[in-house]
RNA sequence: AGGGCUAUAGCCAAGUGGUAAGGCAACAGGCUCUGACCCUGUCAUUCCGUAGGUUCGAAUCCUACUAGCCCUGCCA
């Protein structure tokens, strides 16, 4: 599990032996316009995780070049994400805190007769940028002299222009096969007030003049990105040659992190909260890092599922079990396993005395006892889940009640099924069972075998909960042809009421419980850091299925 | 169509000339005061997109092909 993102260690190790750069530094550049998902948990694991591992360190900088879109709601949502990860920034920076020097060096590559001021109008832009096939035409305004350039540009900045009126854009090469490089644009007019820099600017770099600065001022050895910029690496290399930057940072894409039946890009994220479709962005249902934690999921099963998947450049869509499979095993000797009933099923043991209620001690986890026990009620009314109990024993695999069966209630007695007590409907009611004395948890009774352990709760102290049956991430159709929105049903996520055994100290009550296939495990309310159960089995596997 | 990138099992993914790691999933069995957990076994038998070639020897080198992804925002 430590070995992780192969292909950029090796650049690493090679680039720290052959003396090409003394020690690791990495960022994590998010722009602040959405909440950070699963996805962009790969991002930040392996820029930390691989700089830590060279004893080097990770940036948190926020790329904020475009505030038409940005917003301090994100910067602080990101760092809280961030911080629970476990991870901790060696600086916190913006972009923005750069626009100065961003700025003198356009003036520099001006003077330098590497830029130059464009008026072409958007449309004309594009035209003029040709396509795959044709290569583009250059700019009429492209060979203006430095001065009226640098004249121009200081009146650009002065807001003497109406936006999209003029552009500064690098003089390179309208022919290339790479259109990133016909000309790009360095810097346009947007009169918008930046959430940081307020009104002082009224022309923005673009992200591919200022991406490559910000990282050679910081001293980034490596900068990760995703695979889609690949195509840009020529330019990110042209400005970091041309800004003459003493420190040269090497960009390096990997692949994308998706996770089956999945929806993760920010549109659509972004839709499913603006048409009220989920409650929130830390909804449980969706895939960012606060609902996931909402939904119960640690940060240290995300970064290990992370570690554990791998890194390539490809863009890889991982099937959720594996995400799950890494919950469990994270919380597997962390949470305390209480029992609880999804469909309750009423149980009266004849032969206990009405009114009388006893304690029992139960381990938290069976498999760590550092986590203590607790005293569970027992008495004459209990609960056991409906898909614990059938009239007749179906075949000998069956591990159950059933009538005239006996089984072990976990951490109590053996229970037997006499006799089952029909509702007005006809449907099952209640089930009427002797218990025997001797079978008592603990008492090391060895006497016989029953058929199966299940679990239960006591009617009268029992804490009623809400159980998230289905609440697995956005669902997406592919075959599907109706638009997005109409393929998310809300409605799949179930909620049912059940109960929870009610003795227990210290913990506020549950109230969502998340289904990991085999297993379910709830989140506390109100705190969202306790997580127990981890129990019930059977019935949840069929009621997934 | 021009350029760039990628192709190893159902899903991820190691491997860079020496005879296919690992995880998830799946299947079979054992154990069990949770049918979970745990344990055992099976899961690419000349095979690493396809076809050729080089070599004593290739997933790894060469050639051709095929498929997929990315690129024509004054987004990042």
């Amino acid at each position: 599990m430590e070995e992780m993102s192969n292909f950029i260690k090796t650049i690493m190790i090679n680039d720290l032996e052959s003396g090409k750069v003394k020690a690791i530094l990495t960022r994590f550049p998010p722009e602040p316009n959405a909440y950070l998902h699963i996805g962009h948990a790969r991002a930040i694991i392996t820029n930390f995780e691989l700089a830590e591992s060279f004893g080097g360190e990770t940036n948190l900088r926020f790329d904020d070049t475009n505030p038409a879109k940005e917003d301090v709601e994100f910067v602080e949502a990101i760092k809280k994400d961030i911080e629970w990860l476990g991870y901790h920034p060696a600086k916190v920076l913006f972009g923005s805190d750069y626009f100065d020097k961003t700025y003198e060096l356009a003036v520099a590559l001006i003077k330098k007769g590497l830029a130059y001021i464009c008026d072409l109008t958007p449309e004309e832009t594009s035209k003029y940028r040709g396509d795959f096939n044709t290569a583009g035409v250059e700019s009429p305004y492209r060979n203006r002299s430095v001065a009226e350039n640098l004249e121009l540009f200081s009146n650009m900045r002065a807001g003497k222009y109406k936006e999209e009126e003029r552009v500064l854009r690098a003089k390179i090469d309208m022919a290339s096969p790479n259109i990133n490089m016909r000309d790009p644009i360095l810097y346009r007019i947007l009169y918008i007030n930046h959430h940081r820099t307020k009104d002082k600017w009224c022309i923005y770099p673009m992200y591919d003049f200022a991406h490559p600065i910000q990282d050679a001022i910081e001293g980034i050895t490596h900068s990760l990105c995703s695979l889609e910029y690949e195509n840009h690496r020529p330019l990110y290399d042209w400005v970091v040659e041309k800004c003459e930057m003493p420190n040269v940072p090497q960009q390096i894409e990997f692949g994308r992190l998706n996770i089956t039946n999945t929806v993760m890009s920010k549109r659509y994220l972004r839709e499913l909260v603006n048409n009220k479709l989920v409650l929130s962005y830390d909804d449980p249902r969706m895939p960012t890092l606060v609902g996931l934690a909402r939904r119960g999921y640690t940060p240290e099963s995300i970064k290990n599922f992370v570690k554990a998947s791998g890194l390539s450049r490809i863009n890889s869509t991982i099937e959720g079990e594996m995400l799950e499979h890494f919950l469990r095993e994270d919380l597997k000797l962390k949470a305390n396993r209480l029992m609880a009933v999804v469909e309750p099923l009423k149980v009266v043991i004849t032969n206990y005395d009405e009114g009388k209620v006893e304690y029992l001690e139960a381990a938290n986890n069976t498999e760590n006892e550092e986590l203590g026990t607790r005293k569970i009620a027992f008495s004459r009314h209990l609960y056991i889940d409906k898909n614990d109990f059938v009239i007749e024993k179906p075949d000998k695999r069956y591990k159950r009640l059933a009538l005239g069966l006996e089984v072990r209630l976990f951490h109590a007695y053996f229970i037997k099924a006499n006799e089952v007590i029909y509702d007005a409907d006809g449907n099952i009611g209640e089930i009427h069972c002797t218990y025997d004395p001797e079978t008592k948890s603990g008492s090391g009774f060895n006497e016989r075998k029953p058929n199966g352990t299940i679990q239960f709760v006591e009617a009268s102290t029992a804490i009623p909960a809400t159980f998230n049956l289905f609440d697995t991430l956005v669902i997406d159709n592919p075959g599907d042809n109706r638009s997005f929105l109409e393929r998310f049903n809300p409605d799949s996520w179930i909620i049912k009421p059940g109960f929870v055994e009610g003795v227990r100290k210290n913990f506020a009550v549950l109230e969502r419980f998340q289904f990991v296939r085999d297993g379910y495990y709830a989140v506390d309310k109100d705190s969202n850091k306790d997580r127990l159960c981890f129990n019930r089995i059977v019935s949840l596997k069929s009621a997934i299925k």
